[in-house]
DNA sequence: GTGCTTGCAAACAGTTTGCAGATAG
DNA sequence: CTATCTGCAAACTGTTTGCAAGCAC
């Protein structure tokens, strides 16, 4: 998609639901529209401060919050690295992540198909190990969902 | 695989790598050999006081490291929680994982057939995420193989 | 005996939070 | 005008590290 299209529909999601569309958060829906690959929160941070110096981490983090919860950025998690973040495809797919430079690509292939060996071939990466995971209300939770819907969640919306 | 197997597997392949059997490292591999589930670092760490009292969890992820660098345990990451580890099913193989109680399952599907509404079906489970990420060296990292073969690197072995 | 391993404490990185002042609508 | 948002600093969590003493081989 365009990045200017995608800006204007972040814009328009944001407005619509019911968020204040500062400059700050203007111009990090612009940043993350205009990216190609996959920044980190701090990569995000340093785009951001060249129009707002003062600008902190924090209002970055909180803002990619918002965008999670609206389900426009997706969330790539790592405990031992910064976490990583896509708002021009957010839905899922495939990740090829270099396990030396971090480097992180999408490969043009059907994750739902055979993989493996036809990512290596296509993209010419050395795979190591793969990752693959589902996520959602065990039928255990989905009993207990009257009692405070949010609270103690911490990550991981999906 | 039967626990105590597992647990002679892994302590022979300790052995064989040239590593000291300790009492410690001993008491986790029995640990892990007879987990069902996806236990946490903390986890591990309580089960492993009850007959190392003094015990840290620092010693608990050293050799946990030194397992996951032997390709015996699979490490489960996340950013905003504690990491999980499976120290019976070393291979890739699909995880299904609760975003509220954080309760972990391996549904029995193949995860290279289609999923999805399947896994749902089979397992009570309301799917809202999905990751699914392939790790490797990247074509630029492969040719600088030569530089500090281990160096930089955090985590994330594959 | 020698060198790997433990346990401790302290460091570390990334992320989150509380709050006072600023500002979008 | 007012509720939301920013920026700051400090807290927090999970993980890692450095080192002296201990112990497996």
């Amino acid at each position: 998609m365009n990045p200017q299209t995608r800006f204007q529909q972040l814009q328009a999601k944001l407005k619509n639901g019911g968020h204040r569309a500062t400059p700050q958060r203007v111009a990090l829906l612009k940043i993350i529209a205009a990216s190609t690959g996959h920044p980190s929160a701090t990569h995000i941070h340093e785009l951001m401060r060249r129009s707002f110096p003062t600008t902190t981490v924090a209002t970055v983090y909180k803002t990619l919050t918002l965008l999670k919860e609206m389900r426009e950025v997706l969330e790539l998690e790592f405990s031992g690295a910064e976490n990583r973040y896509d708002g021009n495809r957010p839905y899922p797919h495939l990740h090829l992540i270099c396990t030396k430079c971090r480097r992180i690509i999408d490969p043009k292939i059907d994750p739902w198909g055979p993989v493996g060996a036809q990512v290596a071939k296509t993209t010419g990466y050395q795979i190591s190990g793969r990752r693959f995971e589902l996520y959602g209300l065990c039928p255990e939770c989905q009993t207990v969902l009257e009692k405070r819907s949010k609270g103690t969640r911490r990550k991981q919306g999906g």
